[in-house]
DNA sequence: ACCCTTATCTAAACCGTTTCAGACTTTCTC
DNA sequence: GAGAAAGTCTGAAACGGTTTAGATAAGGGT
């Protein structure tokens, strides 16, 4: 005789709130004021708390979060949207926000878009759909305000009401031109970030600032640009080697390079490397970020570090302040740090015929 | 005279599918039948029809996913475990699940666990407190069954009905050990993967096994193991400089080294060229994985090639299937590619002796 | 006029949980 | 021993949808 009672004994039984409740013999609700500890739990039994924890245990019973959010409209969970999972940009930035997000029992969902046009129009609403409580935007286009909290890092969003994280990129420019030229490099080459990446506008403008301030000539023929909206499947590591190319087709006349970033700083490496010239013997490069692998290539790239775990971290508690409803600074200003290694050295203007006369 | 009803015209109203019933004065059931193209839907004159789309229109309409799920108990969302989000390695394994997830409109947690026992531990639990419909494992460990298919990739699970995509290490240690003994290797150092690498004891039967049929001799003083259970911090080019190192310590007698990835064999390249030996001119080292950095460092990286963001999407398609109740093989085996680059040169024994001979 | 279709729409139950507003027992209190 | 005060628990509605099983009205045939 089988039964197709459905109880206690039945497998196919999900274990639901209700389920707990008849098998205890209580109402739902009570088990439902026990678990979730509300204020109504202190008026409940002792020893009925106790029948229904051991029956949660027995069953292994856990509350449907989908269930719960329908009441109470909370999902605990964030979307984090990117350009490209790849890099080590961005997987550095994810890693800071992962670990607060953690910490305070949120989930993440991630969308990468690729810069294409059709998902960066509907990520925003598909990710809606799924009840987010905030979003973080890093180097990913927003167009219109949505109604939850938006903090960006590079940001290129143009919508109201979003947060920022942000690099100081007038020290990073700083940093990076003093130190060339406290080597004794007057003629530097400059890479300008692609188009679409948060930081290539006022890192670009800091970089304009700051050669003047210093007294470092930035020429046309000595800047190339990292890419267009055009080539948005390039990753920096080609697009630098790209950009290096071109100028070193159109001069040589350069002893060092401030690249955008470490990725286009070892593009830029490989491609004078292979055109015969030699770092930092011939030419100075430098880069930005500070991604681990800085410290592997060779030679050891010098660069100008962004904490970038640390960024993301505060990124993903900006975040969880303002979906807490508490107030925050509207942008959040982090400070890059220079670290030499060993692809920039002296460089000793017309060296030869200084120490000829010299002789 | 503000008005407190809570109505079309006013703003805090939800839209919900039922908000719009009213307004279009029909039922809910109507709306839904409609919304979601039931059967029913062709019994519904083609005019409300085209009423109900103008309102869903016109008040932004978007249905409930939470609620939704209550009824269909479908979520649409899977989740991807990986052990930091860093790397090259994953990041392709990521950006090929998340292809084909998009496809299906399947959204996806990321977990990363840092190998953390605890998050081990809990991840399943959590992410099935999301309804996720399934899981892929890359590099993480799992010790009981999950309610939800599992795909492994780089498999450590230990639970029953896993099913994995994987590389054929067979064949990609074949190509190493071939492309070396070719070039005239004959004392080849190798890199034993970390003891929490899915690949590791695989590659390393491979090894053994494709040495002796070679005819390449495998020693313990030839090997270098890139990590235990304790080390989980590092990243893999920490762990290649660190084998390098004690490798190079306890001996320089070997002109090759096939190491367990690119990550390491890029580590092991800074170790050899840190102790004032060059590649490939002194040793050559092959990696394994062939990420985009392979082809910019100096030298070039020779590797062989993982085809990851397949696997990635396989992965994603596999679970896809499985969570559609279609038979999927258990096991499905990519193979690898060989890619010659400059890490490795052919090695003439003894030359000097023999040019001396020839004389 | 009556029954049968056909076309169109809907009431009500349900999914799993939370919450509001009591209800029912006991135990005090005087 | 009656009324008040605790102490303990529960019914029913609500959240935003889907689905099952009809209901209603209009048109067609005889």
């Amino acid at each position: 005789m089988r039964s197709r009672a459905k109880g206690v004994n039945d497998p196919g039984q999900r274990v639901t709130l209700k389920f707990i409740a008849e098998y205890l013999g209580v109402s739902p609700t009570t088990v439902s004021v026990v678990l979730t500890n509300s204020p109504l739990a202190s008026t409940i039994a002792k020893q009925t708390q106790a029948r229904i924890w051991e029956a949660v245990q027995k069953f292994q019973y856990r509350p449907n979060v989908f269930a719960r959010y329908l009441q109470a409209k909370r999902t605990y969970s964030v979307a984090v949207l990117v350009p490209e999972i790849g890099d080590e940009f961005s997987a550095l930035l994810i890693n800071g926000i992962e670990s607060k997000l953690a910490e305070a029992k949120f989930n993440y969902f991630v969308e990468s878009h690729g810069f294409a046009p059709e998902e960066i129009e509907n990520y925003p609403d598909l990710l809606m759909d799924r009840q987010v409580e905030g979003m973080i935007f890093i180097n990913t286009p927003l167009k219109k305000a949505l109604p939850v909290p938006v903090v960006a890092i590079s940001d290129i969003t143009n919508a109201p009401g979003v947060t920022r994280v942000v690099i100081d990129n007038y020290q990073i420019v700083l940093a990076g031109i003093s130190h060339l030229k406290s080597l004794g490099h007057t003629r530097i080459a400059f890479f300008k970030g692609p188009k679409h990446n948060g930081d290539t506008e006022t890192r670009w403008a800091a970089l304009i600032r700051t050669a003047a301030e210093i007294g470092v000539r930035v020429t046309d023929e000595l800047t190339a640009t990292t890419g267009s909206y055009f080539d948005t499947k390039l990753s920096m590591m080609e697009r630098g080697y790209n950009a290096a190319m071109s100028l070193l087709q159109r001069t040589r006349d350069f002893t060092a390079l401030l690249a955008f970033n470490d990725g286009s700083a070892i593009g830029a490496i490989r491609a004078i490397q292979d055109v015969g010239l030699t770092i930092p013997g011939d030419i100075s490069v430098m880069g930005v970020d500070d991604i681990q692998l800085a410290e592997f290539i060779s030679p050891r790239l010098t660069t100008i570090r962004q904490p970038l775990k640390e960024m993301g971290a505060i990124a993903a508690s900006t975040l969880l302040r303002r979906i807490h409803g508490e107030d925050v600074p509207q942008e959040t200003v982090l400070q890059p740090e220079l670290v030499i290694r060993e692809s920039t050295a002296a460089h000793f203007a017309k060296s030869k015929t200084v120490s000829a006369a010299l002789d």
